[in-house]
DNA sequence: AGCCTCTTGTGAACTCATGCACAAGGTGTC
DNA sequence: GACACCTTGTGCATGAGTTCACAAGAGGCT
């Protein structure tokens, strides 16, 4: 129904996912698929998969299903996954090189084309295709290349200087895996991944379950 | 008030975010802290950390603040950080790699003590202080070295089996990279970080803006 | 055509989380 | 001791997200 109309942040989190399970349908063949089988292949309950999708306009057929092709095509639309957001890796320790190397990136429309770092060892290098800058080049590397996201894999104490770099070369959307809070004006969307609290979170789930074990 | 009444998901995951800030002050040295500087550590507003804090129990001082070293200490029991829970890395590619030479994850508690890969030259092998096993020798792995958390980095093929290969050797907590769904018994803790799906959510954003700057 | 079966789309109830606003209860000062 | 000031703890309202349950269609079979 709300074809353009503002989309919930939880569905949004959801549309790569039915995008991804979509990938199990070969393109070019005509094929429906359940919001049920869709479900499955998300990984979620069918339910979900119907309001969500029920977010982006009618698309499907009752009593059949949803066209596999199309329903691809309006979710690629909706996500914009037409577009190719090039991406800079700051901080090449061991995360940022597997990082920058991660094919996953590129497939999905991620080019990494850049990379900083603070030792003098690895600017000038390339790494794996990527060239790697000085830290202070970071400003003329977005403009040069029309950089769209900045990935930040420095150690803590780096990050909110690297972060105050990249939003004022423009950048407005920022991933960060480190482990520290960063402040940036509303408009910049950062996503933060902290691995140490997402295993903690688990470890937390462990000791319980132990505490309760213990009769 | 409920000492250790169940504490709500969102807010578990947020006590490691509160554990971190609380860095920022030494131990040995008394000190209170605010609701309100503690939100700033954290990154979030300061209602959410007294509710938050009121899950663990009333630890705090009205007037005053929390004493951070006796906060540090609650929270640290809550989440049972005082346990070691040692992890193996499943799929030592580039990402598997950095994963397991990653401090944060040792420093937390989280020693990864084992890796494994299907690769012949590098079975055997030790990377970064982390011997490389024999996807087969899983299940020996992990009763050997009491292994609690598994982490799934491996190629998306790879991951469902590798999962049930945790789960048969008793492992209750998994946390994956692999841009897959994986399915498990009820009772084993699954947290999946999908990197490119991270990604694909910034990228709406910034789609959805640059269509609504489009007039 | 009529009927049966299937699956979507969605109103409505419900659960979970957030944020406000203020009383309760401390501390320090005069 | 009384008063002013500060910050917690929490009841309550609001909002976001999830799940249920079912009417509204669409296709196929006799």
């Amino acid at each position: 129904m709300a074809s353009l109309g503002r989309i919930p942040e939880a569905t949004v989190a959801r549309l790569p996912l039915y995008l991804r399970g979509l990938d199990a349908f070969p393109v070019g063949v005509t094929a429906t698929v359940s919001s049920d089988e869709l479900a499955d292949l998300a990984g979620v309950n069918a339910a979900k998969v119907r309001k969500d999708l029920s977010h982006l306009g009618t698309y499907g057929t009752r009593g059949v299903g949803y066209d596999a092709t199309f329903l691809r095509f309006q979710i690629s639309q909706a996500l914009g996954v037409a577009n190719v957001w090039p991406v800079v890796v700051c901080g090449m320790g061991n995360l940022g090189r597997a990082l920058a190397n991660h094919t996953g990136f590129t497939d999905r429309g991620f080019p990494v084309v850049a990379a900083t770092d603070s030792d003098p060892d690895k600017i000038g290098t390339v790494v794996d295709g990527v060239p790697v800058h000085a830290p202070g080049e970071l400003g003329d590397i977005v403009r040069r290349l029309g950089v769209a996201i900045g990935v930040i894999s420095t150690p803590a104490e780096a990050a909110q200087g690297t972060a105050d770099a990249l939003v004022a070369a423009g950048v407005t959307s920022i991933m960060s895996f480190a482990p520290t809070v960063l402040s940036a004006p509303d408009e910049v969307e950062i996503r933060s991944v902290d691995l140490a609290t997402e295993l903690q979170i688990l470890g937390f789930h462990l000791h319980r379950d132990r505490i309760a074990g213990d009769s």
